[in-house]
DNA sequence: CTGACGATTCACT
DNA sequence: GTGAATCGTCAGC
């Protein structure tokens, strides 16, 4: 069980990073519980020149400005007004990549996970879609900006190792105002892995 | 300051 | 399959 490093985040190929993170996997010690999930579904936005990226463009505000950290740090938002996305920040300083967690299966914490989803028992939609992810694991909008380093939010890498074909490669979720770039094959997930979405569909 | 809207989810038809 | 929920963010005035 070892911390992903500096060189894992800092790398050049958002897109590579987001294939290597699957499989690992994400931990969080939130409110005095530690949850932890395999890491089963991933997407890479890859910084300006992405119109699907908050950071198209070379966008820089005080919501995507965590975007252009150096690469190992959380970049969380909300979207519609009650979801929390969870994101990793990837690349070096002021190259705004990230990578959004999609799903992850629970490993952890479950009980924990149960309570703050309100769930009565383990099923495959506990930890499916990134608003669930961040829901279940305790991830909130104030942990955006928070280094992968401490002791709050990290990856740890345990061995687990997944052979090429049983990893599936499509085009992005909930991305199609980004014109032909929501073609772009920048979404990784385990095939025939029940906390994986089923997307995606057409909107 | 104001208005429009989203890297989603869930309940309901 | 359709539509509402719900609020921080951002562009524009």
């Amino acid at each position: 069980m070892k911390k992903l490093k500096v060189s894992f985040y800092a790398r050049k190929d958002v897109v590579v990073i987001a294939k290597d993170l699957i499989g690992k996997i994400l931990v969080t010690n939130i409110n005095g519980g530690q949850t932890s999930g395999r890491i089963v579904e991933t997407e890479a936005y890859n910084g300006v020149i992405d119109k699907a990226s908050h950071a198209f463009g070379g966008r820089y505000t005080d919501r995507t400005k965590v975007m252009y950290m150096p690469g190992g740090h959380a970049y969380v938002y909300l979207c519609y007004g009650i979801h929390h996305l969870f994101n990793v920040v990837t690349n070096v300083q002021d190259t705004p990549h990230a990578v959004l967690i999609r799903a992850v299966e629970p490993i952890c914490g479950i009980d924990i996970m149960l309570q703050r989803t309100g769930k009565k028992k383990l099923d495959h939609t506990l930890t499916r879609g990134p608003g669930n992810v961040s829901k279940a694991l305790g991830i909130q909008t104030l942990h955006s900006a928070e280094s992968l380093f401490g002791n709050t939010i990290y990856i740890v890498n345990d061995g687990f190792k997944i052979a090429d074909q049983d990893i599936g490669v499509t085009s992005r979720v909930g991305v199609n105002y980004a014109g032909e770039d929501a073609q772009l094959p920048y979404r990784f997930y385990i095939k025939n892995n029940l906390f994986v979405s089923a997307l995606p569909r057409s909107r």
